[in-house]
RNA sequence: GCCGGGGUGGCGGAACUGGUAGACGCGCCGGAUUCAAAAUCCGGUUUCUUCGGAAGUGCGGGUUCGAUUCCCGCCCUCGGUACCA
């Protein structure tokens, strides 16, 4: 007497067991090993997408298995809710920014509780709500007075006709995306965060990471980019300042051919007051964009600036160029050029037809030709006077000293990293608090009067600009040191603000008192973080330099805020990127609707390894769906038919017996090195179906065969427990079992059930697979080979041939090598 | 451009430390069941083949007894590139 497998209902049922009886609600016990596992918090766009899904599954199978192993787990969820999108929204459809968000959240809230997810739902935060940002605007100002935030003038995107800032995403093909005016450069006074001040123990502690992916770490050493090289002085004729160069290679000093400044540089500036033509010019790279790969891949163009910089060395006087590639924002805004060795100096000095000087030559000896292309490699100095025959290391430590000798130039330890641009001219974010006096200054707000609240009900333009810099109720204050009428911020924080700190928050989320309390110190470090390898650099480079700021405030005690990172891949459908926009969407409420949560849960972690991309499959769902039904079916009969929970005794099993509890046990190894280690889903339940299929086809009715039935049934049910809750919570009860299968130790395996007599190898003639042979664990080497050569296939290939060489791998194969 | 991934049957993927290439699933083919269908169950399924075998993991080389795995050089593709989150 079996019933149908009916997910929908079943789903519903064991929801509500967990909602009542608060399964998943944690608070901090000192006598349990704790375990925070944390998944990238979600961004409330409206509805649930199978990326979602995918990230939210991988996180609760890390819970659901970590809770299984006896630890204290909390797993929190909650929304980043500023943000650009519910602007295009709210100018859209006509509504605030605000009502369209809080609606969202709580329709995606209800969309996350019918996939199954084990959040502590008590902990949810928004990163919207006052209580929340009031914090990080307290930070702020801490660390304003602390000298770690500055104001200074940055470069945005405007665009001149709507007369609006535009992030780099509305930027499209250098127009505006809804005016389509060519966008251009401007410079306004924004405030900054000084991450390039933890730029090196960023770096240093990238080693202690061990739990994080190489490919993550590799992209942050690489972002932060440190280098080693000398800043060192020219000096220019007929301009009353010195112009300071960065370059990592003093070796091909004596190889400059000309300098090159940044647009926005000084001595552009000045060069224009001399020569007014080359105003267009400078007009001209203010139309250029900014961003990095734009700056990479445009067409390197410059103008002589009239200026002559004087080698230090030489005394030969140099061109000074203004050129669009060279960043202002990196080292001192100017570079020294050397087109022998160096690939974009070659360029422009061949486009430009400026001197190529050879002052490097290949250690090997053997000659280059740098009229056909630069040589780039480090190797002897020649062509430069008394470093001549020098090594790299050698030129740079003797030209280092004779420019120190000379009171020109030092050694400096340069960053990639820039420091972090917060100020947005957007509405929907985090109001920054700071209030501007005509006598005082720049004030903080106090403590006392924070949050600034940003307000709620407000009206869009369709120009896009932010209502608060309208609202004179907002911006017009008394300042907080003198009184007098002053005026408000107007720009808010970049949404990256509040994605630095939510992890922490979790740990006290409704603590109205202070930021974070001991409960932080209990929870954190994260232990399992798992999001989208989309945030590889920015937003997990910002969180590290956020928990460190933290720790620095006397909030936190741990250095790093992630133990382990898991990155998630993305989900495809044929080929792309899933996106409204390509109309590839799956969505997985119908899914849901059509197959239950389970079989959405086991598709998403049965595709494909986590770390890779997933091809989205109507049918493999359908093979999900089919795998559930088959187990419900089996173990339904099974427990029907009053299976076995007797104990048996392993002498008294049958081969076919013993054969059965070898395979669960070595299922069970292999199942808990995937979780546990590996953290690979897709062949952990390949294997829980090879089970079920040996399984399926094990007709025994004994007493001892229904027992060894029993455990591997019992195992199975166990070990897919976190993947598909709520069915196995249901069998589980059917095999007899009282109580949530959510506290069930994890299984252990026996070695003992695993002991073999004989093991097959494989034998190789010359590389190729020629035999399979049987062979006694205890069998020597010598043995083995006498066996692999007394097989008839061997024989047939080594036939006539000399045996040169027989490799024995222990337990996996033979190779003989015949000629 | 630069930084970091990925590329294996018709498809998703497996092969974990250099040792049986294609586990598991999908699809397809054949069979059982059925009045019929759906569902389910059983069997087969890399390609070529003279049925002995041979070839085969994006392409071209290399190291090795042995390479999907290591090295060199390419191609394609995805993510990031500092104001999408």
């Amino acid at each position: 007497m079996t019933t149908q497998y009916n997910p929908q209902s079943l789903e519903k049922c064991i929801q509500k067991v967990w909602d009542e009886e608060k399964t998943f609600h944690v608070t901090e016990d000192s006598n349990k090993e704790k375990f925070y596992c944390l998944s990238m918090f979600a961004y409330p766009s409206g509805n649930l997408h199978m990326g979602h899904v995918r990230n939210y599954t991988i996180g609760d199978v890390i819970s659901r298995y970590q809770r299984m192993l006896g630890k204290n787990v909390m797993q929190p969820m909650g929304y980043d809710a500023f943000g650009l999108p519910a602007e295009n929204a709210a100018i859209k459809n006509n509504t605030a920014p605000a009502k369209w968000t809080y609606e969202n959240m709580e329709y995606m809230t209800n969309q996350f509780k019918q996939l199954g997810l084990a959040y502590d739902w008590s902990r949810e935060l928004a990163t919207c709500d006052p209580k929340y940002y009031k914090w990080e605007q307290l930070i702020f100002t801490k660390l304003l007075e602390k000298g770690l935030v500055y104001r200074k003038d940055a470069t945005v995107n405007w665009d001149p006709v709507d007369q609006t800032v535009l992030a780099n995403e509305q930027v499209i093909d250098g127009r505006g995306w809804r005016s389509g005016a060519l966008v251009e450069k401007k410079t306004i006074p924004q405030w900054s965060m000084k991450i390039t001040a933890y730029a090196e123990e960023l770096l240093s502690e990238i080693d202690n990471l061990d739990g994080w992916p190489d490919s993550v770490k590799t992209m942050q050493r690489n972002w932060i980019g440190k280098s080693k090289g000398i800043e060192l002085d020219f000096e220019v004729e007929d301009y009353n300042d010195k112009l300071s160069v960065y370059t990592t290679r003093p070796d091909t000093l004596f190889g400059v051919s000309y300098l090159a400044v940044a647009p926005e540089h000084p001595l552009a500036q000045k060069a224009v007051e001399k020569n007014p033509e080359l105003q267009s010019f400078l007009d001209d790279c203010k139309k250029e964009q900014s961003n990095e790969a734009a700056m990479a891949t445009m067409e390197k163009k410059g103008k002589f600036s009239g200026f002559y910089a004087v080698h230090p060395f030489t005394g030969k006087k140099v061109p000074v160029w203004i050129a669009n590639f060279v960043l202002f924002s990196y080292g001192t805004g100017a570079v020294m050029a050397v087109p022998a060795h160096d690939l974009r100096d070659w360029d422009f000095a061949k486009k430009y037809g400026i001197d190529i000087k050879q002052v490097i030559e290949p250690t090997d000896g053997s000659s280059i030709d740098v009229s056909e292309g630069a040589y780039i490699e480090k190797g002897l100095l020649i062509n430069s006077a008394q470093f001549n025959g020098m090594n790299f290391d050698e030129s740079f430590n003797a030209i280092k000293q004779e420019l120190a000798a000379k009171g020109i130039g030092k050694e400096q330890i340069n960053y990639r990293l820039r420091d972090w641009g917060v100020s947005r001219q957007r509405y929907w974010g985090c109001p920054i608090p700071i209030i501007y006096c005509g006598d005082c200054g720049t004030v903080p707000v106090p403590e006392k009067d924070l949050p600034v609240k940003l307000p709620e009900d407000v009206v869009f333009d369709e120009n896009g600009g932010s209502p608060i810099k309208q609202m004179p109720e907002f911006y017009n204050v008394a300042c907080p040191k003198c009184g007098k009428d002053a005026v408000r911020e107007t720009d808010t924080f970049d949404t990256f603000m509040e994605s630095s700190w939510y992890f922490a928050r979790f740990a006290n989320p409704h603590n109205d008192e202070t930021i974070l309390d001991e409960a932080a110190n209990y929870w954190l470090p994260v232990d399992q973080y798992v999001g989208g390898i989309e945030h590889a650099i920015l937003h997990l480079l910002y969180a590290r330099f956020y928990h460190k700021l933290l720790r620095d405030l006397g909030y936190v005690i741990s250095d790093e805020p992630f133990d382990n990172l898991l990155t998630q891949g993305m989900v495809l459908k044929d080929g792309a990127k899933m996106s409204k926009s390509k109309g590839n969407t799956v969505d997985p409420k119908e899914l849901i609707q059509k197959y239950g949560a389970d079989t959405v849960r086991l598709f998403s972690m049965f595709a494909a390894p986590p770390e890779h991309s997933l091809e989205w499959s109507d049918e493999g769902v359908e093979g999900s769906y089919r795998y559930l039904k088959r187990i419900w079916q089996n173990i339904s009969e099974f427990a029907a038919n009053k299976g076995g929970s007797e104990a048996f005794n392993q002498n008294d099993l049958t081969a076919e017996q013993k054969a059965l509890r070898c395979k669960t046990h070595e299922t069970i190894k292999k199942v808990s090195e995937d979780f546990g280690v590996r953290k690979i889903f897709n062949t952990a339940i390949a294997a829980c179906m090879e089970l079920t299929n040996t399984l399926v086809k094990f007709k025994d009715d004994s007493k001892n065969g229904k027992a060894v039935s029993n455990e591997a049934w019992s195992a199975i049910v166990k070990m897919l427990a976190p993947i598909v809750p709520h069915i196995t919570q249901e069998l589980w009860s059917q095999l007899g079992n009282d109580g949530l299968i959510v506290d069930v130790p994890w299984p252990s395996y026996d070695d003992k059930a695993m002991v073999k007599d004989e093991i097959q190898m494989m034998i190789q003639v010359n590389g190729k697979l020629r035999a399979k042979i049987n062979v006694a664990v205890s069998a020597s080497k010598d043995e083995i080979e006498a066996m692999a050569l007394a097989d008839e296939n061997v024989k047939k290939f080594s036939e006539g041939k000399q045996v040169r060489k027989v490799i024995v791998v222990p337990g996996r194969l033979v190779n003989i090598v015949v000629s």
